[in-house]
Order: structure tokens, then C-alpha cells, then sequence
DNA sequence: AAAGGCCCCAACCGCTCTCGA
DNA sequence: TTCGAGAGCGGTTGGGGCCTT
């Protein structure tokens, strides 16, 4: 049984395109555009290739203004930070870096930013967090419930100075250091982005945690009230941020990815890790 | 210089989601 | 409401180039 293949295999290229079915299927798309159909555009086009390869091969290296070569430190920065905050969502992810495509951030991310996430700061990002997010790509992965994904984020080219200034990552996991304080719980209601996420989770999962800075040094509570008090709301407001909090919940919500998304896995050792410099790699 | 290992990335695979009949 | 086709997504693979011994 089984289901039906896209596109009949025995008939169709496989492998590298050449730079003829480049040119053939970058001319047909100039001039008659998609279509709205993949499925039948190689055919049309002359093309002796699989619609879902067309349409691959247009939306990862043939479609104008994409870019290639060397990730930037703001595209690092920003990558591991929407990394850290919705997982291994590459389309949205995408969808913040101009000219990037989805297939590029993955392979970027998992040739070089991870090991480098590793091996940098091994003390903020530590293993278990590490396996916390891979699980959270895994899971994420197999319950998308992406509905337009990028309609939650949408393109941003002033993003990249705006969010530098705001370098606020939320992560969990870690050594126990519990409170039980109910008043202590869930702090960030007015912090903004990352701190909803906070407060989604913990809302659900009723957790406890402490709030601690990535070098591991607790927070001042002073300090804490003083982020409370509108500080990142303002730096939020100029994040260049294109979606709300509302959307960003959703997302959050809609996906099973949010049921262990940066959480220690066995839920014992939790609490949340502030980051005040970006969570870099 | 050659062989083996490693790394990178383009492309494929299989799954879920969306939409229209 | 159901079902099927097509689109889109994330994980995985394989080949080629580079590096090390």
C-alpha cells in the first residue's frame, strides 16, 4: 500500500541540476510564473523532473534575491535566538532573514551553529539543554501545524539592529534550585515576546522556577522588577517584531513542540535561564 | 602522493496541512 | 462532510571537496 508517489519516478532526472534545466526552468517561471501548480510546471516546461524537485530548486537557488555564502553574526544571533524560542522551524525562521532559505538555515544551523552553541558557552548551554531543543525539532517535526507560518512573522529587514538591543532569550533547564514560591512564578507577564512564551508554558506546566543569568549568577530581584517595570516592553516595541503576542502564543500552542520546548526532560530541573546578552553561539 | 575521514550542502523523502470538488 | 491532489515543511542522505595522516 503505501501512498502514491508525487510523480512517476522511473521517468524523471534525479540528482544535480545542470545549468540548462537552471536556465529552462528559470525562463519558464519568468514567463509564465508557477502557475500555482508544481505538480504539472515540469511538464509543461520541458522538464524531465518532479515538480516538488522544481519547486525546490526555484525556492532554494534559483529565485531572485536569495543569497549565498557566509551567515553573518546578526543572521547567528538571530537564528539561535528564533532557534531557542520556537525550535526547528526553518520556514519562519526564513521568513526573518531576507534571502535565506529555509533549506540554508538548517544546514547552517546543523553543520555549524550547534556545534558552536556547544562549544562556546557549554555553561548556559549545556547538554541537556541542547537535547531539550533537539527533542522540541523532533517533536515539532512531527506535529507542524504550521497553517501559514509566515504569517506570524513577517519579513523584516530593519529586525536585525532593533533585535540586538534586545537580547532576551528564555531557557530552561538545569541543575535544581526550585522555588516554591507562588509569588515568585511566572514574573514576566509585561516582559513581552520571550517572556509570553514564559508565561504560556508555565501556565500550562505550572512550573516553579528561578530566574538566573546564563553565566549562572542569580538575578538581582532589583533588576528583575526594573525589567518588569516597561524596560523590555520598550526595547520590545522597538524590536521591529511584526506580530503580536497573541500570534506568537498561537504558534506556540499549536504545536506539540511547546510540551517540552526548552523544559529539562524529566520536568525536575527546571527554571528559567536569563540571558542578557543574546544567547550566542 | 595517496588513502581515509570529515564536512558541507544540494537534493530527496515522507509526512502533515490546506483547499477545492 | 469527506476525500484526494497539491503544497509546504523538516529530517535525512549521499556525493564531492577538503583536510589530515
Amino acid at each position: 500500500m503505501g501512498r502514491a508517489p508525487c510523480c512517476d519516478k522511473a521517468n524523471v532526472k534525479r540528482g544535480p541540476w545542470s545549468p540548462e534545466e537552471d536556465a529552462t526552468l528559470k525562463d519558464y517561471i519568468h514567463k509564465h510564473g508557477t502557475g500555482g501548480n508544481w505538480i504539472a510546471l515540469p511538464r509543461k516546461a520541458g522538464l524531465k523532473r518532479c515538480g516538488k524537485s522544481c519547486r525546490l530548486r526555484w525556492l532554494n537557488y534559483l529565485r531572485p534575491n536569495i543569497k549565498h555564502g557566509d551567515f553573518s553574526e546578526d543572521e547567528d544571533r538571530l537564528i539561535c535566538t528564533l532557534f531557542a524560542s520556537i525550535g526547528s522551524r526553518w520556514s519562519i525562521i526564513a521568513g526573518q532573514l531576507p534571502g535565506r532559505t529555509d533549506n540554508d538555515i538548517k544546514n547552517y544551523w546543523n553543520t555549524k551553529l550547534k556545534k558552536k552553541m556547544m562549544g562556546s558557552n557549554p555553561y548556559s548551554f549545556h547538554q541537556a539543554t541542547l537535547l531539550s531543543i533537539l527533542q522540541n525539532s523532533a517533536s515539532s517535526s512531527s506535529s507542524s501545524s504550521s497553517s501559514s507560518p509566515l504569517s506570524f512573522f513577517q519579513p523584516q529587514e530593519s529586525l536585525m539592529g532593533p533585535i540586538q538591543k534586545d537580547h532576551r532569550v528564555l531557557m530552561f533547564g538545569g541543575e535544581a534550585s526550585c522555588s516554591s514560591s507562588e509569588e515568585n512564578r511566572v514574573k514576566e507577564a509585561e516582559v513581552g515576546y520571550h517572556g509570553t512564551f514564559v508565561k504560556h508554558m508555565m501556565g500550562v506546566h505550572d512550573y516553579d522556577y528561578n530566574y538566573v543569568q546564563s553565566s549562572g549568577m542569580e538575578m538581582e530581584e532589583s533588576e528583575w522588577r526594573e525589567k518588569q517595570s516597561g524596560l523590555w516592553e520598550e526595547n520590545n516595541n522597538n524590536s521591529g517584531l511584526d506580530y503580536g503576542i497573541e500570534e506568537i502564543k498561537e504558534l506556540i500552542s499549536s504545536s506539540s513542540s511547546y510540551n517540552n520546548l526548552l523544559f529539562d526532560e524529566n520536568h525536575t530541573d527546571t527554571k528559567a535561564l536569563y540571558h542578557p546578552h543574546y544567547y550566542y553561539c
